[in-house]
DNA sequence: GCATGTTATGTTATATTATAACAATTATCA
DNA sequence: TGATAATTGTTATAATATAACATAACATGC
């Protein structure tokens, strides 16, 4: 993924490749990617926006599936098991992984205006933290990297003076 | 704080310190540190393992305070404030801050086994998601950063192989 | 095919975490 | 001391997540 969650590009192809991924990525794993799981990586790949569990259950819901918690808690775990998304602590929300060939654990930027979430790459926090870890003879297992905050094309949009009431 | 909160030390000093820092600052600033806040930040303080709201909510009903969540979360969000507890988003608990002088959201590693968590205080962490953020033109308010693991002590305890059965 | 074990889903209930809304009290200070 | 603001009390409820057990679908060896 070339393209920042931020900035106008053509989301349909981020769906398209993320569910043609998945598919192919289950297979290989002799694992299924069921109706419902399928469902919900394509309603969390609706946006960059991260999603709750309850709004997915909503549009679950309107489409006729099956809609306990469970339901959606389910297929939560599974596509997160699978590398196929990412729980964002901070907000208790879910969005898809766009980098899911190699297993991660997300680092993310996340706009308090536009509410889009930028997955980031970088090898400099990777290694910060790493880093970290050693010198307190820590063995890393999972991480929770989440970065609140203004994204550029919000920070433009924004009045660099408050408006005059 | 140099020692680790992995590592066994004089714990009531933790305290004791956390409490008199938290008392000047609250006098310095001219906001109040009431008897349920001040308790608050004392449980809070018990030990270096994060501990949820309902776990302090429990613990000062037993001491006699109110205790209905309303009276817990006022409190968290005070201490909070006053950046003298960090909230630990990965498990919905509390810890205190380790570094009340200087205003920053906590950097943390997570032992899985022991469950304490030890606040880091690392400059290449802080500059390589600098570094990520301005790469993407974002501007930075706050970050969640939770590192879980092992820690060192934890990883000497535990047998290198499985024992037999 | 079909018995069997395994995986996935359905269903009900409930646990856990957090906040809204408004009333009562306490501190502050002119 | 009386007005004001800050804090706490109280009740109710929202939002997030899981336990436990029943049923259904799939897979595999025979």
């Amino acid at each position: 993924m070339q393209t920042s969650a931020f900035s106008p590009h053509d989301h349909t192809r981020c769906i398209s490749s993320a569910i043609s991924h998945a598919q192919s990525a289950c297979a290989n794993r002799g694992v299924r990617l069921t109706q419902v799981r399928q469902r919900v990586l394509e309603l969390v790949w609706r946006s960059h926006q991260p999603i709750g569990a309850y709004g997915l259950l909503a549009s679950l819901a309107e489409e006729g599936f099956n809609s306990a918690p469970p339901t959606v808690y389910r297929a939560l775990e599974f596509l997160s098991e699978q590398g196929l998304l990412h729980k964002l602590e901070s907000v208790n929300a879910y969005v898809g992984c766009c980098n899911p060939d190699t297993p991660h654990q997300g680092h993310f930027l996340l706009c308090q205006d536009c509410h889009q979430a930028q997955e980031l790459d970088s090898q400099y926090i990777t290694l910060a933290i790493k880093l970290s870890a050693d010198q307190h003879g820590f063995d890393i297992q999972g991480q929770t990297i989440e970065i609140v905050g203004t994204c550029q094309g919000c920070l433009n949009k924004a009045p660099t003076v408050e408006p005059t009431l």
